[in-house]
DNA sequence: CCGGGCACGTGTTACGTATAACGTCGTGGC
DNA sequence: GCCACGACGTTATACGTAACACGTGCCCGG
């Protein structure tokens, strides 16, 4: 059915009249000075008709490098999480690597050993915060096993942490905060994700700070899950609670604020007329409800392809500096100034 | 740095004081009649407490088989395939598998072999229908270059066509259709995605089917690209041509139902009172805008599940036999009667 | 008492590659 | 005229695993 066998670097040599060493060097680049030109050419030429591809396993075998990264993400249908895995992977392709994912172990089946096999496979690891549970689970007690791993999205101080790639988290809250004061808000609600990594905990920081230095604002949070259900009647209590309603929802994704927007119109309240609503992520969901959604924008590939060029220095023995990329407001149609108090 | 070097069977094999291939054995599973139950005891409990992890090159070079899938998809950030590769991996998974990512030509670079190394360490290939252009552009001349193929959501009737899996995309449409019809529709307008894939194809023939068999319904059909905003625009042309107005759009997927909600919107239309919108996939999407949608629901994740599982059939020397399978309609609020006509 | 089997393992090899170590041939310097 | 050396390749080996093809003893039937 297959026809003929894959051509290995033998059957190239045999085919061009010189040895296999002779074949692996042209082919692997560092022939300068030891193989003529015309040899050279000749190698090339016949390794392209048959049609030779390398075999990876032996090659790995060889050279104990696999050029094979592993990513590991809470959940890939999670917009920004797929935005990541693309940026990793275009620049991996770049320089010849692949990249496997490891999408959470809820995702794969309850393996003792959730990486299982592909441990063994690959050169080094970039994680996402959000992951960090899974990965403490894994291998040696927790250890990264002596593989070389960047971490997404994790406190960069933190003591002995590997090199980190991060968003401007903070600034972000910052900004959005301080969008929400300047239309006139001073009644602001955080409806934050129930998570507890270092990337959700410096945003209630970020958006009390802000607040503090405005006389008279008044900050209240409430917590829930990452789902809209959940969003949903997390916003529902936190504007049909006692006392003066809160005039903006700072919410800390756009999946929130799609919750937080159906809990408003369920209660007769109108986006942004009523209420103020922001998101956070900029995903495709953000331009998709209605009114569009007033978000901070991450540039998540850039994310997951810095990651990869920090894991890819440090396997060149380099040792890549903490990064932080910057972030960026982008106003829409759900934040306005807050209607006038009833008379 | 990374302290003492990863264990190989021989190492095993010295600590428990057999060869090494006595541990390869054992540890193969296939020691039945050729290990006593003591030897084997003692050679995995010495394989446990030093931590090896068989290379996987190495077995891979022996066996000639890498254990790995690639999972070829136009784009990861929609949620469909996301899910329909979680499907695959879990499956995967249960079979000691991998499963790598090929998302599409623009995702990955301009590499003129886009499969790249990719290419030579995989046993199969599971491959989207709408990822057939990438894919006869790689390697022998379109050809799958002997490699196990298995297609999602392709024609099952085109000649020669590895074995499928497909969801009841016609079913699905039928279903939409008459559920619009009951609500007394007449006027319906597909909105239907540009792209020409069996998938899409079969679409507007069964939706034209079950309007041909009710007298006084008629059918329009506009086209666009599948995003948000070419979804809006041909929605309000639909909306606002010459003639008497459709009173539902039937459109594609939930992505072009969520413009076309905005669009409506736009033009002072509200759904689903003066128009019914209905989706198509079932994504997070639609129960995140406002009125919520009526979707068809995809088993994404057994598509890929049945996908790997017909890969890894037929990677045993098995037939797969093409699996088709059931979409279920999931009425929500984007969908109403029909507003009297104005007197 | 001897030989055949059986139970239990072991020696050896090959997978395809990269590279260190080693020729070989021609040529130029002295 | 001879040696050293550069240019050009080749031979040989190791990576870690799986599995084929053999040993060893030992038991048991004849």
């Amino acid at each position: 059915m297959s026809g003929a066998a894959r051509p290995t670097s033998r059957d190239v040599a045999r085919a061009a009249g010189v040895s296999q060493a002779t074949v692996s060097l042209v082919l692997g680049g560092k022939w300068r000075g030891r193989v003529s030109e015309p040899t050279a050419r000749t190698v090339r030429a016949t390794a392209d008709e048959l049609g030779y591809r390398p075999n990876l396993a032996a090659r790995s075998l060889r050279l104990g490098r696999t050029r094979t990264a592993l990513l590991v993400v809470p959940a890939l249908t999670h917009e920004y999480f797929a935005r990541v895995y693309a940026g990793a992977a275009r620049v991996a392709a770049e320089r010849g690597f692949g990249v496997v994912l490891y999408p959470s172990p809820e995702g794969i089946g309850p393996a003792r050993d959730p990486f299982g096999s592909a441990r063994a496979a690959i050169d080094g690891v970039i994680a996402s915060s959000m992951a960090a549970d899974a990965l403490a689970g894994i291998g040696d007690g927790g250890r990264d096993g002596g593989l070389p791993l960047v971490m997404l999205d994790s406190d960069p101080a933190a003591p002995g942490e590997p090199p980190t790639v991060n968003l401007a988290v903070a600034d972000g809250f910052r900004q959005v905060t301080r969008h929400l004061l300047a239309l006139g808000h001073r009644r602001i609600t955080h409806l934050a994700a129930d998570v507890d990594t270092w990337t959700f905990r410096v945003r209630g920081e970020a958006v009390a700070a802000e607040l503090a230095a405005v006389p008279g604002a008044v900050l209240a949070t409430e917590h829930c899950a990452l789902d809209i259900a959940a969003a949903r009647a997390a916003a529902e209590r936190a504007l049909s609670g006692t006392g003066p309603r809160p005039t903006a929802l700072l919410c800390d994704g756009d999946v929130l604020a799609a919750g937080a927007c159906k809990a408003a119109r369920g209660l007769g309240l109108r986006v942004p007329d009523d209420l103020s609503v922001t998101g956070f992520d900029d995903l495709s969901l953000a331009v998709a409800v209605d009114p569009e959604l007033t978000s901070v924008r991450l540039p998540a590939e850039e994310v997951g392809a810095e990651g990869m060029r920090a894991l890819l220095t440090l396997l060149d023995g380099g040792a890549p500096s903490p990064s932080e990329l910057p972030v960026e407001l982008v106003v829409r149609g759900s934040t306005a100034p807050p209607a006038r108090p009833r008379p």
